[in-house]
DNA sequence: AGTCCCTGCGCG
DNA sequence: AAAGCGCGCAGGGACT
């Protein structure tokens, strides 16, 4: 396939309010500009369709691409992309790490310049000279970057995982041009009710703090004290005789004082208003009326997605955040996700017979954990002494250790002795051999070498232990992180199959969430799409679990669904 | 006013 | 707080 250097020049960051103002190619040893004139567009279109197309951070001129002309390329190599990976997931989601410039200094020794004066100065009308030989080198400069990339790529044998990203890119400029829709009237009637909340809850907390002899009063005679700084409120609560060793959660809990109660529910309203829903409206998009969360594909280290302005992954799981995503003019919402992708992943990689059987034979693994460590018959499990096993199942083939495991419990609102828990952990491992065989040996040699790859080939490199702590660090991640990153390559996957089987149909993908993706679609479209949905996906999880059945659990609906 | 770190907490 | 892992965001507080 014929392969085109690529870039792009536009008035700003934003593909609704801003416009392309040129298109840098390079091919047949010619760099080409091209205004986006209309008598242009064809003959680009055809060009970038049918090419390998090379560039740095695709999915940015992709959209512009795709919103203004309705061009979408889909053979690409994203040197960004490449750079993180190369990198073993190091670069992820660190600021100027993998920048042009940088790329452009490492591997070709090419200084190029763009700062801020020269971005700022393609807003104009017309192009200078200069101007123009800046956005030449950016074309100019990828020739020599592709080449010894792919020959990284190769070396390092991330040509099935490179592949794998590269499937993605055009899946989450569709994610981010769909943008999310939300209910605005909803979100300001949730809104005003939980400022009413909080300010009774706060109301309630400081009356607690009063009648328990608090002295400190304001001039309406109300204890003065700032409730959101955690420092203030230790001090606090010490004057009234409780000496506490942190405000979270968990020590509110432990609380016998009525303080810690009146404290969990003011901190519940104070998060869901100020994260949430005094947030997300201000994050309407004007020109589409949706939420366009950026999605950092290769954000974090594992090769895991991030999302920020607004976090779309991190949306309170409470039903009536949820409902606040709807459709636009009576479409359905498609909520497609993964059943326990991790623990399915962990019996692939470990090969532990009770755990093959169990998914095999589709059972409760949560409750078949349960019967072991209690010794039970599957049927005599009581729903407490499966939620222990569900906790232990998470936690534990991660390293998670006793304390934590009890502390763990505790919240769920289960009492056990440090003795207890550390019996459960050494009967789950006792039980599940090769589980403990798989993580032991994942871990050590995560230490080993300072890196560890997934069955897929992603590379995960750490930066080499210096001390015992570090070292304890790395054990704990190298066990974690390859089940973790396959989880992200199976949903990469599965969403540059859906790009394919889906754009068509005004269906549009409106969020994904490490194991879940969420689509809108036209009522007429929606059971044909969620058959579609839960195929690709469990398709995509088939490549590489072989021993186990890949289960995505679709529903659809009015909203999100939990 | 901007930057950094800390505590705390939402999600998988 | 605790030997689970991976993130982003809010508010406080210290610093420049």
């Amino acid at each position: 396939m014929k392969t085109i250097y690529f870039d792009s020049e536009t008035t700003g960051l934003e593909p609704f309010s801003d416009r392309i103002t040129l298109i840098q190619t390079y091919y047949d040893g010619k760099i080409r500009f091209n205004k986006p004139k209309p008598e242009n567009i064809t003959r680009l279109k055809n060009l970038l369709e049918t090419t390998l197309v090379v560039g740095h951070n695709l999915k940015f001129d992709l959209k512009f691409l795709k919103h203004h002309f309705n061009i979408e390329p889909t053979h690409l190599f994203d040197t960004y992309i490449a750079e993180v990976l190369i990198s073993g997931g190091q670069k992820a989601g660190q600021k100027g790490a993998s920048t042009l410039e940088t790329v452009a200094w490492d591997y070709a020794g090419i200084k190029l310049k763009k700062d801020q004066d020269m971005r700022q100065s393609f807003k104009g009308r017309e192009l200078t000279q200069e101007q123009i030989e800046y956005a030449a080198m950016d074309v100019a400069v990828l020739p020599e970057i592709h080449a010894k990339q792919q020959i990284q790529l190769k070396k390092l044998c991330l040509e099935k995982v490179f592949a794998t990203e590269m499937s993605c890119i055009p899946a989450t400029v569709w994610l981010e041009l769909s943008g999310t829709p939300i209910d605005l009237d909803g979100a300001q009637k949730l809104e005003k009710e939980t400022r009413g909340k909080l300010e009774l809850s706060r109301l309630n907390v400081l009356t607690i703090l009063k009648q328990s002899g608090y002295r400190n009063l304001d001039l309406e005679g109300m204890p003065a004290v700032n409730l959101n700084s955690p420092a203030k409120l230790l001090k606090a609560l010490k004057d009234i005789g409780l000496e506490l060793a942190s405000t979270n959660v968990s020590t509110l809990s432990a609380m016998k004082h009525p303080a810690g109660k009146a404290l969990k529910e003011y901190r519940k309203h104070q998060k869901l208003l100020n994260t949430f829903l005094e947030k997300l409206p201000k994050h309407i998009n004007p020109a589409t009326g949706r939420i366009h969360a950026n999605f950092n594909q290769y954000g974090t280290l594992p090769g895991r997605f991030s999302c920020s302005r607004p976090n779309l992954q991190q949306l309170p799981k409470d039903k009536n955040i949820r409902a606040l995503f709807k459709g636009n003019n009576g479409s359905k919402i498609i909520t497609a996700d993964y059943s326990q992708i991790e623990l399915r992943i962990l019996a692939e990689v470990s090969k532990e017979p009770k755990f093959l059987e169990l998914f095999n034979s589709g059972g409760d693994l949560h409750k078949l954990t349960a019967s072991l460590i209690f010794n039970k018959q599957l049927d005599h499990v009581s729903k407490e002494e499966r939620n222990i096993a569900k906790t232990i199942n998470f936690g534990i083939s991660y390293g998670m250790g006793g304390g934590r495991l009890q502390a763990n419990l505790k919240d769920n609102g289960i009492e056990i002795s440090p003795d207890e828990a550390r019996k459960y952990i050494d009967t789950f491992f006792k039980n599940y051999p090769k589980v403990k065989e798989y993580l032991d040996n994942a871990g050590q040699s995560a230490v080993r070498n300072s890196q560890i790859r997934n069955i897929a080939g992603r590379l995960i490199k750490y930066r080499p232990a210096t001390n015992e702590s570090e070292r304890a660090d790395i054990l704990r991640e190298g066990k974690n992180n390859p089940i973790q990153s396959l989880n992200a390559d199976i949903l990469k996957g599965a969403m540059g199959r859906l790009y394919h089987r889906l754009k068509t149909h005004e269906i549009r993908l409106i969020n994904i969430v490490h194991d879940e993706l969420v689509f809108e679609v036209p009522g007429e479209h929606a059971e044909t799409a969620s058959l579609i949905v839960k195929e690709e996906m469990e398709a995509a999880g088939r490549e590489y679990l072989k021993s186990v059945p890949v289960i995505a659990e679709v529903k659809v609906g009015d909203v999100w669904q939990k």
